[in-house]
Order: structure tokens, then C-alpha cells, then sequence
DNA sequence: TTCCCTCTCGTGAACGGTCACATGTGTGAT
DNA sequence: ATCACACATGTGACCGTTCACGAGAGGGAA
């Protein structure tokens, strides 16, 4: 910088006013600065700057180790490029701060909080809120994406009314025997939210849950795979079956082919989230789709809102989901 | 830091030697000074080491800007939990440094020069060589996945290879039509090597491409359903047909069924890459895989052993590709 | 003319580390 | 006792910016 000052025939801190198009400074001297840097092929240290202002323009994302790569982390890749959008169009820079797989997700969260390289963070609420927590109390302007009980800027889909539309598209094709699978895990916001659509549509429609048709799931098709086993072993099977992801749909789609059993006709399957191989099944899903690029972008503009000193928003963002109708969905027959 | 060796009543000097585990301290003041940085909270600043070192442990990765998000980028994703693994391993950490959608591609690598954040950089081959060539002319160590013409250290899938050991698959289960989707796109190494491949099967077999049986394709499934159509309207159509990604080989999957034609036993389908979707679809998809996680890894560990002094490898890495047999293919019947 | 204000620019001191070197100790060999 | 040498620690300068000032030039109003 030194060098261009010199070069320009100014002081360093003309040449720190232009790059940081500070008013004060004449035409003729900007000009002549910028073609000084450009002559010397001047390019300032980000590393400096850093130092100097105490900040770095870059986040943080901390997302899951995608340790088993299975199809139904796609949500995760549009996250990531929704976020990397948001980011960019900010001028910040993204870094990825993911937990290494041989150790626990704190010590990524740590690792954040000791290197101090970014200036905030963004989270996936899979990673679970004691790290949310940790990097709060160390300072850190944070913003998570989903569903989170910790009172912190949040950006989520509206899993409720989502499943409410979903549910209300089974009713209306005159299913009642609905099978639910995943609405068993406690603790997770998503999954009671999820739930809630369910039993508001349930009694609009004056009818309530059947809990023998109500099925844990690990969120993989495996597990959707034995949910289904066990709803199409009992005495009356469910005709309809709404799975909490794309996953176990999957796995039900598998089950009731293997058994012969037709879809949609002797069994309508709803998925939730509308992964891109959604569309590529056979029947084709319907499923809930939740926009997750979307919410990446949005939860980094509201942190980066935050890091230029606007006020967070004091409830979560919550972001409309759509159900995708194709044809894993029909009116029961009898 | 001097606050921290006043505490520890050393100099900051012993400081900076016990947090880069430089030999030359004593272990009693060693543990002195560690206690005192416990107790006082004290965290190294990242931007104070670069700019004094001169290098921030941070590497980019530029990718394509996921625009339109198909399931077909699974592999990318995979391939950034793969660097991102191999990054973090190493104690560095990964930026990404996508160009955002409204500019053009290069200025996405000439941000990264600009900015001056990262010490060198991993692109993935589909953002063209341009902007390779850049990053190697402003002197950043750099490192492609996938395959290039430039002579930068690169890792890439054998798809000569894979292509080959497809080829006689098909072969071996008798078919002589066999149609190839997207082996037409000139200057795309990738598919040279594809290509090559196939060539090498149908030579050692004493046979010949029909090129009436080639057709081009742009990757997506639209464009497979139409070199489909294409090739089902022929005189004498394919037995077989192997799309040089699973995204056209879905087309033709899509194809074939509206058009009543039973997958694999009148047709056969192949397809390229192993995108998770293959698995899932109905017939499940016969494809070579490419371990897209195991390209980003290794070479984020080739960059960064660069980066580290060890002389850059002076050839390819090529990791091996896999047939993966499923359902899409079967015996020629007549 | 004088005063004051604005615009433009320059100076010194941080920011928080690292590097190269100088300086002090104890130990063993001569 | 002397010297040499390894080991442990301290000192000054520097990395390339920004920040808080201060200073000179020019212009308008009194």
C-alpha cells in the first residue's frame, strides 16, 4: 500500500480512503490512486484488514458430517449453494466449518470459537443446540437454520401448515386410515411441528389420530422399509401412508412393490421434503417441499443483517412450504 | 497475548513458542503459560497469524454455481464433503468461492486473487480452464478435480476405464447395437476419455461403433429423453443404450416406458456416474461410479501437501471407477 | 482583512501475532 | 578455572491495514 502511495504521489491513507471509497478525497487524486494500484498490480490484504478492523467478512456454516452421502442430504447441497448465494451477494465469504468425523460435533463448534476466523455463523439445526449455545456465549451472532427452542434468529420452513395441506390432501381423497411414520421423536421441533399440521387437519376434518397407524423412523429408507412391514402386517393396513421424509417413503414405496401391493391405487404414499428424486420414483412422490436453497439464502442475509448492526428478527423466519402433488397419491378405492 | 505473558510472567515471545509447540520452552513454564491462557480466555487471532505469516490455512473451492439444482449435483455434494473432510484433516479450512449467478465465472477466480484469502485453490473441471490458468499466473497453488489439459496437479475418476469395463459388460451380455448418449461433445476431456473407452471394449472384441447409434446429449434428462426418441425411431433400433451420465439415462428410462418398451429385457440402459437416485430408480439403473467424495479428498490432501513444500505429483491422480450392476441390464434376447 | 468552516490530505499509533537475533543460564569437557 | 555450547528466554522490528487525530488550502461571510 506503501508502494502505491509513494507510486500516486499521496500518503497511505489517501490510498486506504480509495479503496474503501471513503468520501474526502478529490477525483483527480482517486484516479490517479487507482491507476497507481493498478499499474503495481496492488491487491490489499484481506489479512490486514482483518487484523486492523477486528472483523473478516467471512461465516462460518456448520452442517452434519455428511458421513453416509445418501441421496437425501440433496436438501443439504441446496442449502449449501442457497446460503453460498446469500453470502457471496453480500460480499462475505463462506467457510465450511463442518465437524471432522472422528471427533464430536462440540469440537467443530470450538474450533469456530478458538480460531475466531469467522465473524458469524450459520447452522444447520441437525447439529443440535448445544453448539448453537456454545458459540452465543462466546459472542458470535449466529443464525440457524430450522427449527430451534434456543432464542436465537432462526430460518425455517413452515412445517406445520405443510403437513397440514398434506394431510388435508389425503382426507380429501377419502382416506382415513392414514399411517404416520417419523412423528415419534420426541425432542425434535421439526417432527412435532410436522405432527401439529397433522392433528389440526385431523380435526378440522372432525377425526383424530388412529395411534396403532403412528410408526417411529430413523429418517432412512431402511427404517421406512420396517415401518411399512409392520403397518402392512396388521389387521386393517392403512391406505394411505405419510412418511416425515423422502427416505422412508422410499422405503415404502419398496415394501408395497415387493409385496404386490399397487401405488397408488391399493396405497396412496406422501413423502415430506420433495428431495429431487422425488420426481424420479416410480409412481413419482408427492411430498411437501420445503425450499431449502431459499432458506439458506434467507438465513445468511439475516445474519449478515445482524453483522451490519440491524436489529435480529425477534421471531423465526418461517418460510412457506407447497405441496407437490404427482402420483404416489389417489382417491381410496374400496 | 501480552496480557497473557504478563500473567504467566514470560514474554510474549514464550507465548507464541508454547502455542505453536515450538521446542525451546521449559515444560514448568510451558504449563504456566497454559494455565494463564486458560484463565484469561485467551484465543489466538487468526488474521493477526496470516498477516504476520503470510498464509491464512485456508484453502477455496470453486465450484459451479448450482443454479439449477438437479439430483445430478449429488455428486457435488459428495465431492465438497470429500474436500472438505480432507481440508479439515489437515487443519486447514475450506471457502467456498462460487461465482454468484449474475457474473461471469472468471470473476469469481479473480475475486479469490483480489482477495487474497485463501493459499491456494481446488476447482472442480466443469468451471472451465481459463480460470484455472488465472489462479496459476497470480502464483496460487492450485489443484483440479477432474480432468484438465492444463499441467496443474489434478485428480480425476478413470472413465477411460470405466467406460471400458461397461462396454463389456454390454457386450458380454451379447449386445452388438449399442447406442451412446453424450460421447459427442468435442473439447470435454471427460467424455474423450468415455469414449476412448468404449472404443478400447468394442476393438478387443473385434467389433466397430455404429456412429449412426451416436447421439449427443447436454447431461440432463431432457436431453437424454430426446437422443432417446432419436434412437427408437431408427430403422433398426438399439438393444442398448449407455448414457454417459445417469441424468440421460434416466431420459431414456422415462422414454422407454412411455413407449411401452420393457427395461432391461427389451432395452438395456446404462448409465454413467452412480448418482445415489441410480439406486432408486424402477429398474434400478446399471452405472459406473466414480467416488466423487474420495476425488475431493484426495486432492484437497494433494494441495495441501503442496502447499506444505512436497512437490506436486507429476501426472493425473486417476482413482479407479466401478461398474455397479443392477437391473437395467440383462441379456440380449431376440 | 480576518475569522471560521469545509474539504482534502498526512502522521502516529494501534491491531496481534511472527521472525531474527541477542541475552542470559547451566552443563560438561579441557 | 576456562571455554564452549546447548538450552531457555527476552527484545526490536515488521507484516499491511485502519483509526483518531491534526494540519494546510481554499472559500465565503463579516
Amino acid at each position: 500500500m506503501r508502494t502505491v502511495a509513494k507510486q500516486a504521489g499521496v500518503s497511505y491513507q489517501t490510498v486506504s480512503r480509495v479503496i474503501n471509497e471513503a468520501s474526502g478525497v478529490a477525483p483527480e487524486t482517486r484516479s490517479r490512486v487507482l491507476t497507481a494500484m493498478r499499474e503495481l498490480g496492488y491487491r490489499p490484504s484481506l489479512a490486514a484488514r482483518s487484523l486492523a478492523r477486528n472483523r473478516t467478512e467471512i461465516v462460518g456454516l456448520v452442517l452434519p458430517s455428511s458421513v453416509d452421502l445418501t441421496f437425501a442430504d440433496a436438501h443439504l447441497l441446496q442449502m449449501v449453494g442457497g446460503v453460498d448465494r446469500g453470502v457471496s451477494d453480500n460480499d462475505y465469504s463462506t467457510l465450511l466449518a463442518s465437524p471432522k468425523e472422528s471427533e464430536p460435533v462440540l469440537s467443530a463448534f470450538r474450533r469456530l470459537v478458538r480460531q475466531r476466523t469467522v465473524d458469524g455463523v450459520l447452522i444447520e439445526a441437525g447439529m443440535g443446540e448445544e453448539g448453537v449455545a456454545l458459540l452465543v456465549d462466546a459472542g458470535y451472532p449466529v443464525t440457524v437454520i430450522g427449527h430451534t427452542s434456543l432464542d436465537v434468529p432462526s430460518v425455517r420452513p413452515d412445517d406445520e401448515s405443510g403437513a397440514y395441506v398434506a394431510m388435508q390432501h389425503l382426507l380429501a381423497l377419502g382416506h382415513r386410515r392414514i399411517a404416520l411414520i417419523g412423528s415419534e421423536n420426541p425432542g425434535n421441533l421439526a417432527v412435532a411441528a410436522r405432527r401439529s399440521g397433522c392433528d389440526r387437519a385431523l380435526a378440522d376434518a372432525g377425526l383424530a389420530l388412529d395411534m396403532s397407524l403412528v410408526e417411529r423412523g430413523e429418517w432412512t429408507i431402511a427404517s421406512g422399509r420396517a415401518a411399512t412391514e409392520r403397518l402392512l402386517d396388521l389387521p386393517a393396513p392403512p391406505t394411505a401412508v405419510f412418511a416425515f421424509n423422502d427416505s422412508m417413503a422410499i422405503g415404502t414405496l419398496q415394501v408395497a412393490r415387493e409385496r404386490g401391493i399397487e401405488v397408488p391405487r391399493q396405497l396412496s404414499v406422501l413423502g415430506f421434503d420433495d428431495t429431487p428424486s422425488a420426481a424420479l420414483l416410480t409412481p413419482a412422490l408427492t411430498s411437501v417441499r420445503v425450499f431449502s436453497a431459499e432458506q439458506g439464502e434467507r438465513a445468511a442475509r439475516t445474519l449478515i443483517g445482524i453483522l451490519r448492526g440491524m436489529t435480529p428478527p425477534s421471531s423465526p423466519v418461517i418460510l412457506p412450504s407447497q405441496l407437490v402433488v404427482r402420483s404416489s397419491t389417489a382417491p381410496l378405492t374400496r
